[in-house]
DNA sequence: ATGAATGCAAAGGTTTTGCACCCCC
DNA sequence: GGGGGTGCAAAACCTTTGCATTCAT
């Protein structure tokens, strides 16, 4: 007997809004990946926008394989490995960025929005917050010093409990 | 063609010792696994053991994959199924952790020191560093207190650069 | 016309699982 | 003896790739 299939998409990576803050237009989105591929003298094509159409109506924090799933929901005629093969370029145009890790080790892909944020994960109800906190950045970049070391980016993931189901023991 | 086959193991993960910290005897791994096989009446087998022998004698940071490689030089004789198989108890018996996650994706584990740190991972020489920040943890309480959690556990992996290579543009 | 992008299917790689057998309690 | 643990092989999943075709420029 196989492994129950798992939820489409667990709550928390659902949400269409994060925190309150604003967030990329689809327009942003289509500018900024033109500007890649003009630059990189690629062409242009109806399944990379269908794709960040997904990603911007359907999807917050999401694995390829979430991708894959989404859009044969919403656009079945676009082919698993064209996903697979737009994930590299949404990256390097600055559309996507890799955001945290999977319980199961997935790399999870969110927007990259150009606002800077960590994430909280509550374990009791799923749901994914975000933060930022000058303070902390400030301290890293010294801890980074201190190694002879200047820093580029990071990944900070906290995971919490709200309480909102019992824990077992 | 195929893509050449990665190095057995990036320099970064091989490290026997971390930052000069006394690190957990194999003493303690063994005590460790038998209290939580008595707990949740299981049974003591050769293969965990050779598991946490190769683990503790020969890896720092590593990936499932990376231990199957390891364990196929070190201990042949181990299916490695076995090996994916003893990742749930070794980890749910504290012997293992979750430590950062690839470039790739994987998920990387490390011994459960019981002392708790965080990652920077020099982008340039690959080296892996090892840091605890009380100031960030005090923060961190805060961040997660604001938005009603208590925290559990949190993941924090820096990239940084020390410019051993010359940047490529 | 040229080369990028895609769909399809196959190949590669990783992880899980079914089952018979073995071994610890 | 009963039930967990293991090895083996198959299955399931995930990701990449080759190739013919389509499409954008």
């Amino acid at each position: 007997m196989k492994h129950g299939r798992k939820r489409l998409l667990p709550c928390g990576r659902a949400r269409s809004v994060p925190n309150g803050k604003a967030q990329v237009s689809f327009q942003d989105l289509i500018n900024k990946l033109n500007s890649h591929l003009s630059k990189h003298r690629l062409k242009k094509s109806y399944s990379r926008l269908a794709i960040m159409d997904v990603i911007f109506r359907h999807a917050r924090h999401f694995s390829i394989p979430d991708l894959v799933q989404l859009a044969q929901i919403h656009r079945p005629d676009i082919a698993f490995a064209t996903i697979y093969r737009s994930g590299p370029v949404l990256l390097s145009a600055g559309i996507l960025k890799k955001s945290l890790s999977d319980d199961s080790g997935h790399t999870i892909y969110e927007l990259d929005s150009e606002v800077h944020h960590d994430h909280i994960i509550c374990k009791d109800c799923a749901e994914v917050f975000e933060f930022h906190s000058p303070a902390i950045e400030t301290q890293l970049s010294m801890v980074a010093g201190s190694y002879g070391l200047s820093l580029t980016v990071h990944e900070h993931v906290l995971w919490a409990e709200c309480s909102y189901f019992q824990r077992e023991s």
